[in-house]
DNA sequence: AATATAAGTGAGCAATTGCTCATTTAAAAA
DNA sequence: TTTTTAAATGAGCAATTGCTCACTTATATT
């Protein structure tokens, strides 16, 4: 028996990956997939039934990724400051290192594939954040709040700085650039607004 | 001469955004949306260059729609808490009471038309927002800040949780509700880490 | 009523889409 | 070495894509 290829697999999801991020999930397409891979139409269709299909694995196993980045050094019972500041290091490392692999998954996470790519995060989020913001609220460092709100408040600021990092011009024309130092900045307006 | 039927213009802009905004921007066509139209896709070529035109043009005129909605009754020499509440509150009534055009305008920010995208947007936020920091500032009321770390700490939890709300279900598959109280609640915080 | 002008059309083109199939190729098992 | 199995392929299909063109239709002006 012929064993498949890995090389030709790995090609195949580096390809998609940089080809959704970088020309959008609207210009992506098997046959160009394929070409940019240097493998047959057909290939494809071994690893996965269709486009659907390879989009939504390659997007769980990046979410996979993203998760254990994410979770690196992060301690559950830490204290609130420490245990959301690891949070954000990470989460800005993943998206700075990875900037091919953050697009790809933000494109997803937008179009309409994002039903099924919600329980690729949706797991993420249960397994770093379960325990840690109960501990948080038992020690009276936050308020006890919905985990929606508790989420909006203390990540989406991060996010929506990556994206103006990413997007390399702010609101206002004017060249951005992500730093050590704003995201410091950032975190301590978040962290005062959630603590009691 | 014959005159342009305004009422074809108007069927062609609402279909296009129904389109993009409940089938995704992957999925949106010419003759497609001709039929849906109800109109030639020829037609579609008297309004517009081509499809990148029609996209780009109709997020515009929903951009400039937006601001509009979202400076109602905002005074940039108001108080920062009032003034923010304002904008928070123009810019959630807007969101939800135009899912559509907000979706629309959702699935063009992550697209490969963003780079078109941001003049609308750039545009409305110099509008709204120019002199209301500067004189939050001046007042003491808030501390001095990038431009990028003011709008990521504002306005970035508002729209995740109006996210939230349209995805219908949170982040642990429990349905989650936008509501006047949660808005508040988060409001609360947001004003807590920005202010002084 | 005749003319001029631009709106509006349907058929359809070249190119591309997602996907398949008959065939070839590589390598484990005999 | 031969057989068996599945990986891998390139040509190409039916359907769809963005878009055009020769043509018809409506209306303001003459």
């Amino acid at each position: 028996m012929r064993y498949r290829d890995e090389n030709k697999m790995q090609a195949i999801r580096d390809c998609a990956i940089e080809m959704v991020a970088k020309n959008g999930l609207e210009n992506f397409g098997i046959n160009r997939l394929a070409k940019a891979a240097g493998v047959s139409p057909a290939t494809i269709y071994i690893y996965y039934k269709d486009k659907e299909d390879l989009l939504t694995s390659i997007s769980i196993e990046e979410g996979v990724k993203m998760t254990r980045a994410t979770l690196k050094g992060f301690d559950p019972n830490a204290s609130f400051r420490e245990g959301l500041w690891v949070q954000w290091k990470n989460r800005a490392a993943f998206s700075l290192d990875n900037l091919l692999a953050a697009e790809f998954f933000e494109q997803l996470r937008n179009s309409t594939y994002k039903d099924k790519m919600r329980e690729a995060i949706s797991l993420e989020f249960r397994k770093s954040m379960g325990s840690f913001i109960e501990n948080a609220v038992k020690r009276g460092e936050i308020n006890e709040m919905p985990l929606e709100v508790y989420w909006s408040v203390a990540f989406a600021p991060l996010y929506a700085l990556i994206r103006f990092h990413n997007e390399g011009q702010s609101l206002d024309g004017r060249k951005f650039k992500f730093s050590e130092s704003i995201m410091k900045q950032t975190f301590d307006c978040v962290l005062k607004g959630l603590s009691k």
